[in-house]
DNA sequence: TTTTAAATATTGTTTAAGTAATATTTTAAA
DNA sequence: TTTAAAATATTACTTAAACAATATTTAAAA
């Protein structure tokens, strides 16, 4: 991990805050830049403060026991870490750069005054977290009942949707099957079986850890409602 | 359903707010009693506002499909209901009253007008929403990697810990099977076929809808980590 | 530049848990 | 108070998806 600075516009933080407020958190803030596979925090670390992602993809993940994963989501520019410590003494996920990341990071103590002093910062801080719930109360139901198949072609559109696609319309974001396993809630094998079903018929095309939808619309066919 | 007075001291709403502003409380909010089946709102109906539970027992769910239930949890005295929808246009999830249940609303522009007034509320909604975004997040590591028997487990030791206990030392609450299994994210025979086991094993009691845990400990047994 | 560890490829076996089918009992409306 | 609709009971059948086993390739340390 490595120190940089950030010019204060594309961040949550910055950008939901009042102009006068930038200055302040330029003086606070510490901007932190972690290498493709370094862990940010870990699940049972003391809560030490707050993180907007500057730019990067960074997963958030638990685990079951030693060996079983479920990536809870994927974050990139714009996006918060670590806000659900807000509640406890400790990080109850980890959090992984998958590519090269830069994040502000600010203390607790300085997430509160920002509250404080910026009561439209704190809506927005509000409205968000009422969005990521609704986001995770939408996956529960998935994980309860849609089947495999249909988890997996929504991870990939997740994907899709949150990295972009280059000019090749490659997902963005290389990725291993085994993260996509993880977020899909199953194991490596089956996404092995699904994706030589979904090459077969022409509906993706991989080349080594670069992903390309070739028909969302065939995609989508697996999940149903 | 029909309308009643609350004595504003213990919902989240109040307990959370200023003393001042309790009268301001009591003049705009209203208190709502919805009866045992009784929808409180539904999966896509237009945000009104936010619900403060005062008595009684609520779940929250959501469906797949026609047929699929997921319950994504229960709620009772002092939890909140519709802050969902602070993110959006519609109720992603609905809401049923398990038993006659006494409810403080208000609108909106009223919460916008408390969370203004009353930062210390703001604060306290940011943690529960927190804390709700944690629960949901062990919940869906659940559903994705623990098994079915451990699930049910889960909802029975957390229905235990929702509602208390009476003198005979069943769950205050008397609950159907199927919403058992709605919780659980499983099938109604799989919980009958496991309810069958732990009866067995004299793990439970059952009599009709009422349920007694006479081993915490062996029923723990199933809830591996 | 070894060498060690991940990640991937592949297929066959096993099993947990869903589906189906039918009968009975409760509960709630009409 | 009849009647309709949920909820429950029970068992047999089926299957999706996990588990297991082994080989190969890729990537990351030492």
């Amino acid at each position: 991990m490595q120190l940089s600075t950030c010019d204060t516009k594309r961040c949550f933080l910055c950008t939901a805050s009042i102009p006068e407020w930038r200055d302040v958190i330029t003086a606070r803030k510490e901007t932190r830049i972690y290498k493709k596979g370094e862990l940010i925090f870990t699940e049972g670390d003391k809560v030490s403060g707050i993180y907007f992602v500057y730019e990067g993809a960074v997963k958030v993940h638990t685990h079951w026991g030693e060996e079983k994963e479920l990536i809870i989501r994927f974050s990139t520019t714009g996006d918060i870490l670590g806000h659900r410590g807000i509640a406890g003494e400790v990080y109850p996920v980890s959090a992984t750069a998958l590519e090269d990341t830069k994040v502000c990071f600010i203390t607790n103590e300085f997430l509160e005054a920002t509250m404080k002093t910026n009561p439209l910062f704190t809506q927005r801080l509000l409205q968000f977290y009422a969005s990521e719930l609704q986001k995770a109360e939408r996956r529960m139901r998935n994980l309860a009942h849609m089947e495999v198949k249909g988890r997996i072609a929504e991870t990939l559109l997740e994907l899709q949707q949150i990295f972009g696609i280059n000019k090749e319309k490659y997902i963005k974001l290389p990725i291993t099957r085994q993260d996509i396993s993880a977020h899909a809630g199953t194991t490596y094998e089956t996404v092995f079986k699904f994706f030589t079903e979904l090459t077969n018929a022409n509906i993706i095309t991989t080349s080594g850890k670069s992903i390309r939808i070739n028909s969302e619309k065939k995609l989508r066919a697996y999940i149903p409602v």
